[in-house]
DNA sequence: CGCAAACTTGATGTTGCTCAAGCTAGGTGG
DNA sequence: CCACCTAGCTTGAGCAACATCAAGTTTGCG
């Protein structure tokens, strides 16, 4: 096998590292590597839109996606970020129900939905795989709504800035890669309510902000409090 | 085999028609019936509790089951009606992370968990129909996310009303078995804003509430219209 | 019949939204 | 290299939707 120089963002993929293959033998790992392709999109290009029919399953490398439903006047509801090692496209068969794009420059690894089938039959565990990557899924969208349908503002922005902390592996500083309008619409809130939340914990002392795009969780225990619900009337 | 007459609730089980045998050959079927039992929950018993070991997945048979998660100081979300054909257990590995309690009495049928996972693994098709089954919740999952981030009050009751009506396969009348307060901790509301909406939109001709618990939905154009949030300003 | 739980209705309060203005950072072209 | 432009962000003032608090009413049940 040559090892070669590639281009510059995509050194020769090691597949036994990728999500899909988690729990795989070398032969279906081979599988993988020979019906996935590399796909990229730059940040606001779309990967699915709602009503499309769906060939594809998608494994995110790097970068960030969002995935959303619209409401006919334009409001919005992002339902989640998908990051590096996340899996897009199982949930639906035939058709697409939101919308997918890109936040950030993204890579994905692109696995056809025909030869993904195969494998849910073919190997053993696979299936068992997947059913536990959508349980994931399942439980992350109930925490979702608990947040949505009865946190306040303030415990909305402290669960998420917990969970990207969490999602970086970072315990002190967040990389917060998408506008505060997508912020809004995935915590049910609007741009100015996160932005004046945002500066409201600022002034507090349990984040900093220190330049664009990035938060220092000063006061991590006060996050976690807040995130649970635990401080009902902290202002 | 014997036919035998058996007690007022528990006539003898028909275990092709369960939805877990749904696409299973018969030989699986015979499986499913040899390894279940039935089981019956009283209003408010659990079935779950947030935290537990689970060891069972479970089938509805009969009544309404509801599913919620709880902050430390009371506030709930209920995340999830069950009625007859529903699973319940499938997104946990291990521990529950949510309560499981009966609304109206409830029949179950109960599958233990290691022999439902040998299934997984020995029945082809078993596994796809699961993360069919996974899918469709999921999809549920983002669509009441959409209702709890981005909807008003009026536009949430309308949706909830006609996804009642849809399960119940019904097009004029809508039995409610739960509570004003088990409506409005699904929907992100309090008892009186939920009381009030209904209020208003009897008193426009809307629905009709003939009887405690009966909602007749008399202009379902205009319930349709409401729930997908094409009237932005329809007071 | 009487009680408790569920529901409705009203009056008032508050959170977060709307509308509006100014600020910041980063990219572009002169 | 700088000035401009724009998208994104912050801040403020006023407002509206929904929550809260508080009676009263209905229903089902013992």
């Amino acid at each position: 096998m040559h090892v070669q120089a590639t281009m510059n963002v995509a050194p020769r993929l090691d597949y036994a590292a990728l999500a899909v293959c988690r729990g795989l033998g070398r032969e279906a790992v081979s599988h993988v590597a020979a019906m996935s392709s590399v796909r990229r999109l730059a940040p606001g290009e779309a990967l699915f839109n709602e009503g499309d029919r769906t060939e594809s399953i998608y494994e995110v490398l790097s970068g960030m996606l969002r995935i959303y439903k619209l409401l006919p006047d334009g409001r919005r509801q992002i339902t989640g970020f998908l990051s590096a090692g996340h899996l897009v496209g199982l949930a639906h068969r035939n058709h697409c129900l939101y919308t997918v794009d890109a936040v950030t420059p993204v890579t994905l690894c692109r696995y056809p939905l025909a030869h993904f089938d195969r494998l849910v039959d073919q190997v053993p565990g696979f299936a068992r795989r997947l059913l536990a990557v959508t349980s994931d899924e399942l439980r992350a969208a109930q925490d979702q709504m608990l947040l949505l349908g009865r946190k306040t503002a303030e415990e909305k922005i402290a669960s998420f800035l917990l969970m990207m902390a969490k999602r970086q592996k970072s315990d002190e500083t967040v990389q917060l890669s998408m506008t505060r309008s997508d912020i809004a619409d995935y915590l049910g809130l609007t741009t100015e309510t996160v932005s004046r939340t945002l500066t409201k914990l600022k002034s507090h002392g349990t984040i900093a902000l220190p330049a664009y795009g990035r938060v220092e969780l000063t006061d991590r225990e006060q996050l976690e409090e807040l995130a649970a619900g635990e401080l009902a009337a902290a202002a």
